[in-house]
RNA sequence: GCGCCCGUAGCUCAACCGGAUAGAGCACCGGCCUUCUAAGCCGGCGGUUGUGGGUUCGAGUCCCGCCGGGCGCGCCA
């Protein structure tokens, strides 16, 4: 709908254009936008108000002379202009018939959009190394990366879920440590107990389970544990395989699943950082100083040079970091989507210049940064900051165990990335209309119910009939869910452009309350049938919009609560 | 000290790449179950959008200063 009114006013434009009235030249980024009230119509835009000055006349004039120029459309019942110049759009009914014909005939498909044209678009989510369980924020990332990968997949990009982890790094050897150290008897504050070690509860349990020769398989790699305290090594490729496990379990049990999982180690087996690294000195933007290798990131934005390879001959982490990118990059990725916590951020501008650096058509906005700000967990009205278990946070686990898959979900993806979030454990949980997962849900699950009814009165519900008799639908109720209805599409598309699934989230309550105001203000079974099928035709499709849009949150869409 | 993010109702948050009278939920107050599920609906209360300037037809949104919160500033990852 917004589409094609952006459409109509492009060709008033190109109209008044060939009259003179406009310049040639005059273009605006004008936009065409659903209005706060209904006074104000359906849709509004500000084409004239932006479009004033190149005509050399005032806003309302121009918009006098591009309603005139406006090509006629039957969706359009009546155009108004307004205030300093905006025009409204007053939709014909029939428009609304339109979409809620059109959601039936696209079922699951209803929203969806081409704008991907099959290009393939790299999600890279949590990456957590397997040094411990997942945490709250790693949920938090889980949420939003896979929110994101499923929207993307909705405006028609073939999408990758990537995760990728450090195995062999500092940590990992940090890891190893500790896990030998729990085989050796220690214990946290033991005084050989190592300074860096992981504390947590679940070293003991990789530690038992090595020493019992249990075998463990992840991502595709076997470990038998080697019941061997000395063999480092092997502890190592046990412990990180072990832990891996425990990762994959929640995630799957948090319903997000990847196609990808990329490990660090192999960019240096297959030789990608030394290409990388090749690449860049070859280009010219590095130099060697103090028995360091540094790469000119300054040259791309950062403010100061950063050290590529220690003057011990290790790399930095983020050399790996830019082949790994390369790496998206030569499998074809289009759109790079990165979604970090944002104590990560300082990394990004070096990541940025490296790959700027490698002078391979990389552009300056690739990849897309998504950074997510710290969740903090309240319970009983107090912060909980301590977990056992993990040794100092709260477990994704623990959510999942306590609050449920879709509500955890919810609350994760409910709020805009960049603002730090609040859980609430008690409100996650609290089956009561606090809950705005169980809100949603319940409208569902009503739309459920009254088919269920129908058919206990053994009253049968003609679709055709239905869709046919829309005209039938003319309370405000109706209306306003029509309207909300008809957003859905757009909403997609903006969740999309600006990277944040939390409209998503916004959306679906607002379409939960109209069908819910509409449920109590009228009577759907009635015996009129012509009424009765169009009325529950229009339910029927909000029904579907809201499976939809759960479905992009990964939430359940219940037939009853 | 420098950089990035944030600051909106008592609380948790929205506000569609600058638009019209800043919206929801919770909390609080008051109504609605003989009805397709009350996990629901309706009404009310509640705001100098941290603050001071600036840009323009128009600013919660963009720019600058200040205040407050978070994160980051390593030849650590």
């Amino acid at each position: 709908m917004k589409d094609s009114l952006h459409q109509l006013v492009l060709q008033a434009i190109a109209r008044l254009r060939e009259q003179a009235v406009l310049p040639a030249d005059a273009a605006a980024a004008f936009v065409v936008e659903r209005t706060r009230s209904a006074e104000h119509g359906d849709f509004a835009t500000n084409a004239a108000l932006l479009l004033a000055k190149h005509a050399r006349t005032n806003p309302r004039a121009l918009a006098q002379a591009l309603v005139a120029a406006l090509p006629q459309n039957p969706q359009i019942a009546k155009v108004e202009i307004a205030g300093p110049g905006f025009i409204n759009f007053f939709l014909a009914a029939a428009a609304y018939h339109g979409e809620v014909r059109r959601i039936h005939a696209d079922a699951a498909k209803y929203g969806r959009n081409a704008s991907g044209a099959g290009r393939t678009a790299g999600v890279e989510f949590v990456s957590a190394n397997p040094t411990g369980p997942l945490h709250v924020g790693h949920g938090r990332a889980a949420a939003i990366g896979d929110c994101i990968a499923r929207v993307l997949d909705a405006n028609g990009w073939v999408v990758k879920r990537e995760f990728y982890y450090n195995d062999a790094g500092v940590q990992i050897g940090n890891l190893a440590l500790s896990v030998q150290a729990r085989a050796r008897g220690l214990k946290p504050g033991d005084a050989d107990w190592p300074t860096d070690a992981y504390n947590g509860d679940y070293i003991a349990d990789v530690a038992q389970a090595y020493l019992a020769g249990a075998s463990v398989e992840a991502d595709g790699h076997a470990f038998v544990g080697a019941k061997d305290a000395n063999d480092l090594d092997a502890i190592r490729g046990f412990a990180v395989a072990w832990l891996r496990r425990e990762q994959n379990a929640d995630l799957a049990a948090f319903g997000v699943a990847f196609d990808v999982y990329f490990l660090e180690s192999s960019l240096y087996a297959d030789g990608k950082v030394d290409e990388t690294v090749r690449e860049l000195v070859g280009h010219g933007h590095t130099y060697e100083e103090g028995g360091a290798l540094w790469l000119k990131t300054t040259d791309f934005g950062d403010d100061k040079d950063r050290v590529m390879r220690k003057s011990d001959g290790t790399f930095t982490y983020f050399v790996p970091d830019v082949a790994y990118h390369r790496s998206k990059w030569q499998r074809g990725y289009v759109r790079a989507i990165t979604e970090l916590g944002s104590d990560h951020h300082g990394s990004l501008a070096r990541v940025k210049a490296g790959l700027q650096a490698l002078d391979c058509g990389i552009p300056k906005d690739w990849p897309e940064y998504v950074l997510h700000q710290m969740v903090t967990v309240m319970r009983g009205g107090e912060e909980v900051k301590l977990s056992k278990r993990a040794g100092s946070y709260v477990t994704l686990r623990d959510l999942i165990d306590e609050v449920g898959r879709d509500a955890t979900r919810y609350f994760l993806i409910a709020r805009k990335a960049d603002s730090q979030l609040v859980f609430d454990i008690d409100l996650a949980r609290s089956q009561s209309n606090d809950n705005p997962v169980y809100y949603i849900q319940y409208a569902h699950a009503r739309v459920a119910s009254v088919l269920r009814q129908l058919d206990e009165r053994g009253i049968a519900w003609n679709r055709d009939n239905g869709l046919a008799h829309l005209a039938r639908l003319d309370n405000e109720h109706e209306s306003a869910l029509m309207t909300q209805l008809s957003r859905y599409p757009e909403i997609v598309e903006a969740a999309a452009s600006s990277l944040e699934p939390h409209l998503i989230a916004q959306y679906l309550r607002e379409l939960a309350n109209a069908l819910h105001a509409y449920y109590h203000a009228h009577q759907f079974i009635v015996d009129d049938a012509d009424l009765r099928d169009a009325r529950i035709g229009l339910i029927v499709a909000a029904q579907q919009v809201l499976r939809n849009g759960l479905d992009l949150l990964g939430v359940w869409a219940p037939e009853s609560m």
